[in-house]
RNA sequence: GGCCCGUUAGUCUAGCGGUUAGGACGUCGGCCUCUCACGCCGAAAACAUGGGUUCAAUUCCCGUACGGGUCACCA
């Protein structure tokens, strides 16, 4: 392809932006970025019971969110508008018209009672229903109810070169002259995405798999319409664990949601891009990169599972990549949505260096250090082993020395608890163990000095008084 | 069921006729160590299956099995 790549994203908006249709938008938006080409949004609701506003608004807010900016469409405008279908009808019709003037589409009376009864006969004999070509030959009556079908021919085959699945081609017999304009005038998906495609120039259509069997149709529509026909990708679905087309059952499915779990957009990104896609033995990409090496033609072509670890993985490695500072202005939101005290100083930025090693969200930076604004929930097998007889007096040399300090520098406090051990002539583990379950509730937490020098010496003193007045009851 | 598409370890993938089949997540073991984590080192783990074609098939062709998609006045 020469000339630049006009692709598009065109969701319905019946809901959120999901994964697959992010993976969608991104391999289209990086093949425009790539190509210098432009990447416009279309919102297709024709489907007038499931599309919502607010689902435009999640959809674009999604879109937002991962760093996917459009070149058309809602919001921006652009020279093919408007880029809602229910407001390009007129369009539609003058195309079906155009189609029924040259016979390549007709108007069809048959009621939906009719055709059910055809249908529901179809499958009592077993045998595949497919429109009987009842009306094909009647004379056009706009005053009648009818709807627009599109004339498909009866042999012949239609088929594209795939650019990620290479060959595919169609058999006429398993197509039927289907309804591109229903009763109300407003199109069905492949109709109004054929006339959408054509009039806003788009020359490469990239999306699910879920549409292959749509594009012989399409093409025929093209055809009959005199437009040329656009290059065609398909890329693979997102399953879930069980191998099934991942949906709300197999747990988050909306990019948002992973947001709202502490997961970073370019994590996001990085992830789904792998998710059918690689270059090279590298797994960490930033956006700029992906503009570089990103070709539609590696896309993969077998369906892949959405793997959550791995994801996981991929965020920890984005989120260790940050600078303190930012880490905490990013943390912050998280803190704050669950109740907790946080806020932007340097306790927060030093939570975040000793979270940034230990867990791979911003959800489970507050799971699991929430104890560093709030009071400690004691595991009952930790308090039992550690907050005992034997070790009260440990609790109470460290208690001591802490209060005794002039600084809670590290070197210190290295001193102080080394000393007690030495003392004892024990490792250092039996006298860090009691403190960090009196301190922290539990038996795994960043070390001691930073917990120490992260709760201050006030709320240290009021925690090991707390252990060790419990041990004393 | 018809049609379309697919099949390399549990998962994501590299491979494009001759490789000790490479990398990553996860798993397991070790080192480090105040616990946890990080990091480092190491290990187990894959070409669905049967026929061809070929001197040679993971790689090309056909069948089978399995999986997915799709069969609306939804998109």
């Amino acid at each position: 392809m020469t000339t630049p790549p006009r692709v598009r994203f065109a969701p319905s908006p019946t809901g959120y932006l999901h994964i697959g249709g992010a993976r969608t938008a991104l391999f289209n938006w990086l093949w425009a970025r790539r190509m210098g080409g432009r990447f416009i949004l279309r919102i297709e609701d024709t489907d007038r019971e499931r599309s919502t506003r607010q689902a435009v608004d999640a959809i674009l807010e999604g879109l937002r969110w991962l760093g996917l900016d459009w070149d058309e469409g809602p919001d921006v405008g652009g020279p093919h508008p408007p880029y809602f279908q229910t407001q390009r009808l007129e369009l539609y019709r003058a195309h079906a018209e155009q189609l029924i003037r040259e016979k390549k589409a007709f108007a069809c009376y048959c009621t939906r009672e009719e055709l059910d009864v055809q249908r529901k006969a179809a499958e009592a004999a077993k045998v595949q229903f497919r429109y009987p070509g009842t009306c094909r030959e009647k004379p056009y009556d706009p005053s009648r109810p009818h709807v627009i079908r599109f004339r498909v021919p009866d042999t012949g085959e239609t088929g594209w070169d795939d650019l990620v699945k290479g060959r595919i081609s169609t058999p006429h017999e398993t197509l039927q002259d289907e309804v591109i304009l229903r009763g109300d005038g407003v199109p069905l998906y492949n109709f109004g995405a054929v006339v959408d495609d054509i009039t806003m120039e788009i020359n490469l259509v990239g999306r699910g798999d879920d549409h292959v069997n749509n594009t012989a149709r399409q093409i025929l529509m093209y055809e009959a319409l005199g437009y040329p026909v656009p290059t065609f990708a398909h890329f693979p679905m997102i399953l879930g664990a069980d191998k099934t087309r991942l949906s709300k059952r197999h747990g988050a499915t909306s990019v948002t949601a992973y947001r709202d779990m502490g997961y970073l957009p370019q994590a996001v990104v990085n992830y789904l891009v792998r998710l059918g896609w690689s270059h090279g033995d590298q797994e960490i990409f930033t956006l700029e990169e992906l503009i570089r090496v990103f070709d539609m033609k590696d896309v993969g072509e077998t369906a892949g599972v959405f793997n959550p670890e791995k994801m996981a993985w991929v965020n920890h490695e984005w989120l260790k990549k940050l600078s303190d500072e930012e880490l905490a202005r990013r943390a912050l939101p998280y803190f704050q949505a669950a109740g907790l005290p946080a806020q932007d100083d340097a306790k927060l930025r030093h939570v975040c260096a000793v979270a940034r090693e230990r867990a791979s969200t911003f959800g489970a930076y507050v799971e699991q250090f929430r104890y560093f604004y709030a009071p400690p929930v004691f595991d009952p097998k930790a308090k039992t082993k550690f907050l005992t007889a034997e070790t009260r007096p440990v609790l109470q040399e460290i208690r001591d020395g802490v209060a005794a300090l002039a600084a809670l520098d590290t070197a210190p406090l290295e001193k102080l608890f080394q000393g007690a051990a030495e003392k004892r002539g024990v490792g250092l583990g039996k006298i860090a163990q009691p403190v960090r379950v009196a301190l922290t509730g539990g038996t795994a937490s960043p070390g001691m000095y930073d917990v120490v020098q992260i709760l201050g010496r006030e709320e240290t003193l009021a925690r090991l008084d707390a252990a060790i007045g419990a041990i004393a009851g």
